[in-house]
DNA sequence: TTGTATGCGTTATCAG
DNA sequence: CTGATAACGCATACAA
C-alpha cells in the first residue's frame, strides 16, 4: 500500500496525497476524497522513504551509563513523556560506564540516523568535545555542565553544600565525605567542592583522610564506610556523593550494629525511591531528575528546529529532604 | 558522500562496491582499492536507504511496563547486550502500566518500522492477541507465557512453592501472602497458586484473610502490611509477590519496631539489588533476569532469520537467596 | 490549487 | 566477475 495506490483511490495524484499527509495544501473536496480513502484502507505512510526524502527521521538517541539506576530512569521518563508529545521517539543506547562504548554510540549517531542525542553522560572528556563537534546533529548533556553544547545540569556545589550545613547544624563536627573520581565533574569536583567549602566557611577541619572515592554502587560505599569505621579516629558523619553510595554505608553500619544517626550520620544526594525504606531511612538531597530530562528534550527539540539556536546552560535546584539518618 | 562517489573515486561501478559492503562478491584487485577509498573518505552508507530498499531497519522494539525497574532494567540489559552483537539496535517504549499505550506503542511497531519487538508484559489479554496478529512481524514475550507467539518466562510456581517450603521450615505456621491483581497471570495467579498448593501440601491452614493485592509498588506491600498487623489474629510471616512490594512490607515493619524475622518474617522474589542492603537482607528467589533478556532477543532474532520457526515456549529456573529476613 | 517529473542512496536484476 | 539500470515510497520544484 503505497501513496500512488491510495492517489490513484481516490481519483488524485499521489501529490495531492502526500499534501495532504503535510502541509494540507488540498481543496476540500479532495481533502474529504482522501481522508476517506486513507481511513478504509488504514494507510500509513513508510517511515522509511520519508527519512529518505526528508533526512529527519524522528528519532533521538540517548546515551546513558547505565540503565539500572535511579536516577537515570527518571531523566529518561522526562524525556521519553517529552518526546512522545510531538512524536518523536527515543533510542537507548546503553554504555555500561564504558568510556569506549560512549564514544562508539556517538559515532553511530553521527549518520544521521537520529535526529539529535541526548547524552547523559559520566565525564565529557576532550574526545567527546572532538566527536561531537564533528557531528552534523545537535547534542545536549544532562547531568553535566558542558560550555560548547547545551546542557541541563543540578546545582551540585548548592545540594552538597547545603547537605554538609545540615550536617555541621546537627552538631556532627567530624564528617566524611565518600565520593567518586575527578573525571566525573558534576559529582566528583563539584559535590566535594560544595563539602569543602562549607567546612571552611564554618571553620571546621578538613581531614583529607576523611575522603575516599570509589564508583557509582553500593559496594564504594560498603568499603569505604569500612575503611572509615578501621580508623583510630573515626568519623560522626559520612556525607556520600549519591545515594547508592549512601545505601553502600548505611549496610554496612547496620551490619556492624553501629547505630544511625546517633554513632554515625549518612547523607546522600538524589533521593533515590528506595533509600526512604531503609533502615533508617536516608536524609538526601532531590534532584528533579524528570524535570532534567524534560528539559533536555526540550532543549533538543528546540535545537533540532532551529540548529542556530544559541548553547544554553540550565542549571535546575535541589531540595533537602530531611529524614532520620541525620 | 553516496555509494556513488565511492565508486567513481575507485573506478569502478556502484554495484561493486554495493557488493562490497554486503556479500564481497568482488575481486581481489577492486576489493582493495574499494577498502582503501571508503577507509580514507570515512564512508559509511546511508541507513534510511538501506531500509527503504531491504525492508529492514535492524532496530528491535522493547515494549516495557516501566523503566525504573530492577528486574526490567536487567532484562533489558539482557537483551541489549545480545542485539549490539549482532548490530541491532533496540528502541525502547515505556507504557508506565498503561494498557492502552502499550496497545498504542504495538500499533506503532505495525508498520515494519522494526524488525521484531520484545514485550515485556504484565499481562497478555485476548486484545493483545488480536493486535500482534495483525503485525507482520515476529513479536516474543519475556515474563509471561503465551501460547501463539514464543515466549520466555519464570517458573513462578516453582519459586512461589520453594519459598512457601522455606518459610514452614523455619516453623513459621500462619503465612500471609501480598501480591497483584489476576489480570497478571505470572505474578498475580502462579506465585499465589505456588503458595496455596505448599500449605495444601503441608496440611497448613489456608486463611483467605491472609491474602492481599495491589499494584507492583512498594506502597501495597506497607499498606497491606499496616492491614495485616492490625488485624486480631496476625500472621508470622508474610510472602511478597515481588520484591518492591516486600521492600514496602519490611518498611512497615521496622516503623513500627515489628523484628524481623522474630515476630514476623518476610520474604519476595525478584533479588533485586536493593535488597540485600536492607535491614534485615531479603530473603528472595533470583529470577535470572539478564539470562531471560538474552534469551528473548536471541528467540527473536531467530524469528527473524526465519519467520516460520516454531513457536518456543522457555521456562527459566530460580535460585532461593536465603538471607535474615526469614 | 493541481499534477508531473525528478531524485533521495541503496540493493537486486540481468545482460555482458 | 562486472556494470547499467530499475526499483524502493515518498516529497518537492516546477509547470500548468
Amino acid at each position: 500500500m503505497t501513496i500512488s495506490d491510495i492517489a490513484k483511490m481516490a481519483g488524485v495524484s499521489p501529490a495531492a496525497v502526500s499534501r495532504f499527509l503535510n502541509d494540507g495544501y488540498v481543496s476540500e473536496e479532495k481533502r474529504l476524497k482522501i481522508k476517506e480513502v486513507i481511513e478504509k484502507t488504514g494507510y500509513v505512510p513508510s517511515r522509511q522513504a520519508q527519512q529518505l526524502r526528508t533526512k529527519r527521521t524522528k528519532l533521538v538517541g540517548v546515551i546513558i551509563p547505565k540503565i539500572d539506576s535511579d536516577s537515570i530512569s527518571r531523566i529518561v521518563a522526562g524525556i521519553s513523556e517529552q518526546l512522545s508529545e510531538v512524536g518523536y521517539q527515543l533510542l537507548l543506547a546503553n554504555t555500561e560506564n564504558d568510556v569506549e562504548k560512549e564514544l562508539e554510540y556517538l559515532s553511530t549517531f553521527k549518520q544521521n540516523f537520529v535526529d539529535g542525542v541526548i547524552l547523559i553522560a559520566t565525564a565529557i572528556t576532550e574526545e567527546h568535545r572532538q566527536i561531537i563537534k564533528s557531528l552534523k546533529i545537535p547534542v545536549v548533556a544532562i547531568g553535566q555542565r558542558a560550555d560548547f553544547i547545551s546542557s541541563i545540569y543540578h546545582n551540585d556545589y548548592g545540594a552538597a553544600y547545603a547537605i554538609t550545613q545540615k550536617i555541621l547544624e546537627k552538631g556532627h563536627r567530624n564528617v566524611a565525605f565518600i565520593g567518586v573520581p575527578e573525571w566525573d565533574v558534576a559529582v566528583g569536583v563539584n559535590r566535594l567542592r560544595g563539602f569543602k567549602n562549607c567546612l571552611r566557611d564554618n571553620e571546621m577541619e578538613f581531614n583529607p583522610d576523611w575522603v575516599l572515592t570509589g564508583m557509582f554502587n553500593m559496594d564504594n560505599g560498603y568499603e569505604n564506610t569500612r575503611k572509615l569505621m578501621e580508623m583510630d579516629r573515626k568519623p560522626d558523619a559520612i556525607f556520600c556523593a549519591t545515594d547508592t553510595i549512601a545505601m553502600g554505608a548505611v549496610h554496612y553500619l547496620n551490619e556492624h550494629k553501629i547505630k544511625i544517626p546517633e554513632e554515625v550520620a549518612v547523607c546522600g544526594i538524589g533521593n533515590g525511591k528506595t533509600v526512604k525504606v531503609i533502615e533508617p531511612p536516608l536524609t538526601t538531597a532531590d534532584y528533579f531528575y524528570r524535570a532534567s530530562g524534560n528539559e533536555g528534550a526540550k532543549m533538543l527539540l528546540d535545537k533540532i528546529e532551529d540548529p542556530k539556536s544559541p548553547v544554553l546552560a540550565t542549571m535546575l535546584g535541589y531540595e533537602i529532604i530531611e529524614r532520620e539518618s541525620l
